[in-house]
DNA sequence: CTGAAAGCGCTTACAG
DNA sequence: CTGAAAGCGCTTACAG
């Protein structure tokens, strides 16, 4: 391998030299500069960044936790990451808790022991030895998705966006409305999102019952395992809409309302969370929240390199929303 | 930061010792084991990786080289990717060229640089220069996707599993299939699977007509934009069916199909490639090849992991598929 | 069983 | 404008 010894013989200077022209700061006479440029091009040299790291505690890569790669939402947000984070010359390690908690935390000292210069994590809940993880890291953690005190957070709009949705339900004529949400081990989406809608029914003073409201575990089955409860539970009873914590328990949702021939919105509404590509190519296409992923990955990337930089404010920062009407409700 | 002085200076031992320790060669006795553990515990001392790779030359890290993060089928190849490396201590250095094909040669070098261990690209082209920097590289490079000469490639079976779906149509009673395909850079998608097309309908004196032969650019509009071209220049000798190299290009063609108020599959079939979640909600949902993205995934993985340990065998490897029957044929 | 020494490939004051 | 020297945090023969 070429190293800056081989750079720095070839061109006839030192490897002080070579360095300073390579990182473009002290001074390095145009004679020499273009000797080394030559050596450079001629050998296809490339600085070992392990040997620069070493010295400068800097490796231009920033560590991402995921609970899941292969989830269109996280795609969506590593995306977004990947385009503001490789703007500005950094790389992405990449690693996949597969929904184990306990990872979240592993892979927050693993990713500091492969010296990251900053970590994403994406929040699935708000443990105590998770928040006591990121405070101790050495290193600046952004969550997306949770609001952890200790540390820069970027969350979604949860309960302004529910809020939204139901209104809109309620202004549709729906007094009725069901609502499957998500276990409450994930704050955001598993109470934020619960409270609002029966704050925002409260509000408005429209009333549900209890067998209208369930829990699911984001599956596609468990959205069609819920339905199917709220439905059987609640005969006489029957709500005229639903509100779903996902697009995909929506799906669920869908297929057990077709396999009881009913319509959709007639018989039934059903308001979803997400923006899928599958929500939009459902029959009925879905009205959903679309919480505009990637852009919050963008987002949360731009905070970390804030915070690298040394703007070191820890806050909190909602994203923003939109409402996709489609044929739903 | 605690280094490894530390400990050693705490736990009353040489450096080398704790090193010893630390990855279990040569001698430590117990009684200075103990110790040593018992200071790395206190600190929650963690070795620097960016000294430890500029030593032993190895990083522990693999890049990939993806064509598009946000991708289904991106997504889950590098989540089986992400298995088999995770189980052997291995992360990914993610790397996303946004389709643009420099970057794939601009990521080879640039994950050399960063020391990476071995590359997995998923292969978009089989160009000239992207083959010479493959040659080129200082590490193993496995490619997903397409054959490359130069070394060791993972292949979908694009022929064999789309003359099986061809021949399935056949049986089904279909005689007029037309093709909607992709463009010819990409030869493994464009090339390969329309001369499997082709070869098929001849094998089995089946004709077809140039009409029935489009090429998308795998957006789901393509898919749309060229069934309309096939049944608008056809009008007099329509295709009872369509063959689409893509699950979101055939996604496309059913819309325009339903726009036309045309039945599927009676008036026209529609089978895909990809089995995507989308191929499945759809309605009718696609009957599809399915080739095991993420077990392909995992095989690159494991290719790359065999090259890493020096069996070098510069090899071509194909994967496995099914065909997944549902309604749309 | 243990430690001193050399070296991996860089950068960065510092002296000239 | 340039180079010698020190040092980043490890590992690995080697000598004891």
């Amino acid at each position: 391998m070429t190293t800056i010894n081989d750079i720095a013989r070839l061109a006839n200077v030192s490897r002080s030299t070579v360095s300073r022209c390579l990182n473009d700061n002290g001074y390095v006479s145009e004679d020499a500069r273009k000797r080394i440029m030559e050596v450079i091009e001629e050998t296809g040299y490339m600085p070992s960044q392990s040997a620069k790291s070493l010295r400068t505690k800097k490796t231009g890569v920033i560590g991402v936790i995921l609970p899941k790669i292969s989830t269109e939402t996280a795609s969506r947000v590593v995306s977004g990451i990947n385009d503001v984070l490789q703007a500005n010359q950094y790389q992405i390690l990449l690693t996949d808790t597969s929904l184990q908690k306990t990872k979240e935390i592993e892979f927050i000292r693993l990713l500091q022991s492969r010296n990251v210069d900053g970590i994403i994590l994406l929040g699935t809940n708000k443990d105590q030895e998770l928040i006591q993880a990121i405070d101790q890291a050495q290193v600046p953690v952004v969550v997306l998705g949770q609001e952890i005190p200790v540390t820069t957070s970027v969350v979604y709009p949860d309960a302004q966006a529910t809020s939204h949705m139901i209104e809109f339900m309620l202004e549709k004529g729906y007094k009725k409305i069901g609502f499957i949400g998500a276990p409450e081990t994930d704050p955001a989406v598993g109470i934020t999102r619960k409270k609002a809608y029966k704050e925002t029914l409260a509000k408005h003073a429209i009333s549900y019952r209890d067998e209208w409201v369930q829990t699911g575990d984001f599956a596609i089955e468990s959205g069609y395992e819920k339905m199917k409860q709220i439905m059987e539970e609640s005969k006489d009873q029957r709500p005229d809409s639903v509100f779903v914590v996902t697009d995909n328990m929506a799906v669920g949702a869908i297929q057990y309302i077709k396999e009881q021939n009913m319509q959709i919105p007639k018989d039934i509404a059903v308001a979803a969370t997400g923006a899928s590509t599958l929500s939009q190519y459902i029959e009925p296409s879905l009205t959903t929240i679309d919480f505009l992923n990637e852009e919050a990955g963008a987002t949360t990337a731009q905070c970390l390199l804030d915070a690298i930089d040394g703007k070191k404010a820890r806050k909190k920062m909602e994203h923003t929303y939109r409402l996709l009407i489609r044929n739903s409700v």
